[in-house]
DNA sequence: ATCCGTGCAAAGTCTTTGCAAATTA
DNA sequence: TAATTTGCAAAGACTTTGCACGGAT
């Protein structure tokens, strides 16, 4: 789970971020610094849509496609993570003073718990000099049942396939 | 890598997928048995738009939408499994007769490299029962730079940071 | 003063859906 | 025969883009 920012690391962000934009030009504007602080804000994983209707309700009005066009500024300075759940939606979540971390997604109940473990930063690094790859990211998702549909549902009562159709229903 | 599937595993999963369309009074239609072995013939990743062209080029109409319905019926029966590689596209590989394997991905060349590994199950088997959870499935996907692309742009050269950018554009 | 960015709406892409005609069990 | 499917095109959902105006350095 996100844990809340403090002030000081928010800073931190921002700083990164407006850095990033220098370094290429870019600009540190109004409506980048709020998406930013929405975005901080936002504890758990979100999509673009949702972040619109929060900035909204918070009376702060940015243009959808400035959020679209946002997002990916702040995934490339490394402030964001996109993660997908097998559904269309592109997810983000950010790892901004957080502890990389991993997922697993109940088929079922879809509910998405989040763990982080070395080991997985370990294999991947094995795994990856096995290939002469150079690591620097990864995503690794587990797919099944969590303990209570277990229960609900014992074994053999219906055979059960983890599909993508069993992701985060749209909206 | 997908090996090439013999005919007798080819029976097999028509097999399966008309068992499964049975058991739940669906019908095994000559679309969806052309779906199935375009698809099975299929070696690596692919998506529903190609699969459409593929089929089109071998004389064989099939309805967009048909695809479309058919694919998901594959997955659920578990000869087809959903990959997912950062942009919006859904992509598909067949897992019948073939080892569980995952992915690397080089976010230079989008060059995307197959592996499998024993130690990727186990460990989310661990993972799982530290939290309850019954695995299922996983996906672990590992972003970074090919060898070929490491050399090519030497470490400090220009900083790379992985996103989802990075993946295989749209046509 | 110059670029860059924003808003808005139109255009795109991929996917889903309604419905009548065609098939399958 | 009864119920499911298919095709086609229209509709949807999410994202991207063109352009003129406004804003940041």
């Amino acid at each position: 789970m996100a844990k809340q920012l403090t002030d000081e690391t928010i800073a931190t962000a921002e700083n990164l971020f407006r850095e990033y934009l220098r370094d290429r030009g870019l600009k540190y504007t109004h409506e980048r610094k709020t998406v930013l602080r929405e975005v901080l804000g936002n504890p758990d994983h979100f999509e673009a849509e949702q972040l619109l209707v929060d900035l909204r309700q918070a009376g702060r009005r940015v243009a959808k496609a400035t959020i679209y066009r946002t997002l990916p500024l702040l995934v490339n300075c490394g402030i964001l993570k996109q993660v997908q759940f097998g559904d269309k939606l592109t997810r983000y979540e950010h790892t901004f003073g957080q502890n990389a971390h991993d997922h697993m997604v109940c088929g079922h109940c879809h509910k998405i718990i989040e763990f982080s473990s070395e080991d997985v930063v370990r294999l991947r690094t094995v795994l990856a000099s096995r290939f002469r790859f150079h690591a620097l990211s990864h995503r690794f998702q587990i797919s099944g049942l969590c303990w209570e549909c277990v229960q609900a549902a014992p074994a053999g009562e219906r055979p059960f396939v983890p599909t993508d159709d069993a992701a985060p229903r749209r909206r």
